[in-house]
DNA sequence: CTCGATAGTCTGCTTTTCCATATTACCTCT
DNA sequence: AGAGGTAATATGGAAAAGCAGACTATCGAG
């Protein structure tokens, strides 16, 4: 049988095989999409909104999380920038993370999904 | 050395163990994430914004895609509401996919998020 | 009768994500 | 000297997501 599948485009920064401005944009979007996914990414940023908390802090606040989940997660999340980490140099270690002006700005559109979800949820499934 | 896990917190619809409301918003966000999650998601709703499609349409929409993933992404779609999936009894056979009003409500807020992906894609990896 | 088009399903594989447990390094307190 | 708290790493495995390729059923065109 033939090769069924067609050779994927190429979404290059310099938009190479792009057939229109549109589909950058679609690229970025995945980005944001994927910065925010994750199985307790929500929950760590909906946390941070109070305020900058410690790690052990989101730990407890966080029930069902393993330190490795955190740890990881966190990093992601600064990778992203959008939550900051500060380590102090003391001793037992201090670290502290806090939301960046990215992830302060990005709760209106969880508002905005939020919403959404609401007036829908009666059709989301599990 | 001890179990260092904590026993998870259950999220039930009738919220037992809850610590408060916004505990269970937060599961409401994570099933709005889950359904539009998913490789092709994006690029399917984006590319129904302009009309219903049919299925061999949309896959020559989506270059890279495979018909198996195109499928399982649409049924995804329409248990969650967001595509309306119409069956022609024709042979040979037509289907079409559109989005339903939840998808279209869903736009504003892929506006927003696009927005703030656009404002700091500079600091977003990968 | 074979070919092609349509809209799938089924099978096996790889990659990514998620999860639990163990271990580390440092210092303080007792 | 030993326990305890802090923030991580390391390791190994299970589950989910993604992918390619083969296969199906139906009908009309040639």
């Amino acid at each position: 049988m033939e090769k069924q599948t067609i050779e994927p485009r190429t979404y290059g920064d310099e938009c190479d095989g792009c057939t229109g401005p549109e589909r950058i944009e679609v690229m970025r979007f995945q980005r944001a999409i994927r910065a925010i996914t994750g199985k307790w990414k929500i929950e760590i940023v909906c946390s941070l909104v109070a305020g900058p908390m410690r790690f052990g802090e989101l730990r407890r606040a966080l029930p069902g999380i393993t330190q490795h989940m955190l740890t990881e997660q966190l990093r992601d999340l600064a990778r992203n920038g959008i939550v900051i980490r500060t380590a102090y140099p003391e001793v037992p270690p201090r670290v502290e993370y806090a939301l960046s002006q990215a992830g302060i700005d990005l709760m209106p559109t969880f508002g905005a999904l939020h919403d959404w979800a609401l007036r829908y949820q009666n059709r989301l499934a599990d």
